[in-house]
DNA sequence: CATCCATGCTACGTTTTTGATAGCGCTGAT
DNA sequence: ATCAGCGCTATCAAAAACGTAGCATGGATG
């Protein structure tokens, strides 16, 4: 695992990760799959749920994370994580574990 | 396990992990992060290592990340992970495993 | 049928963010 | 003294995101 690690540290970074970090850049596009977490949800609950987001930029983000298969349109039920989506999930899990813990320590 | 995801998938975003998620969301932010896994990097190393990142992004993101205990500037050593940073690698490195199954399943 | 309401989504003008490029001031080596 | 590399700033252009209004559709209700 630690050998594991350091190999990680020396490779350089891959086209699919440069990709992703892509994804992770552009707002509120982790922020929508962590949302989504719960279950399937419409476009204006998703819309609610992320707080602030405008129905453009959601729409925009919707499609690309389509495209990437994150995320799948169910006709009356809205949207949903696909297999690769949940999968994405948890890593956000374990962005939210690290988070909390970078705010216990800055105080 | 499988009952402290459940309760993630019910509990409301938290503010930490509201934060984290809009870090995220600033184009470049995690890439630098990942960039620094290596170890300490110069300025201009690391703007080498991004690829294309402007100058005053970069420089906009390292204040951003410093304020957040992320990174932290050594004198003639450029700037380097904090144990946070670190901590948010091993998050990335989540990422990164999930990236590659993502490009491998688009095939 | 007519009305109402919620939905997914688009249009558009403004603001914010990011980008590209040039270059300044400093430091250390030659 | 020169020179190269460094961290970083300035400036302007381009792209992304925002806020708001509103359209079209479809189902429920009177």
């Amino acid at each position: 695992m630690a050998q594991r690690v350091q190999n990680l540290r020396r490779a350089p970074t891959s086209v699919a990760m440069a990709s992703a970090l892509a994804l992770s850049g552009r707002r509120w596009a982790f922020r929508i799959v962590w949302e989504l977490r719960v279950g399937p949800l419409s476009f204006r609950a998703l819309q609610a749920a992320c707080g602030t987001i405008s129905p453009s930029v959601l729409q925009h983000r919707l499609h690309g994370l389509r495209d990437l298969g994150i995320v799948e349109r169910i006709p009356r039920l809205g949207y949903r994580l696909t297999a690769s989506g949940e999968r994405l999930f948890h890593v956000l899990a374990a962005l939210n574990k690290w988070s909390a813990e970078l705010t216990k320590e800055l105080h």
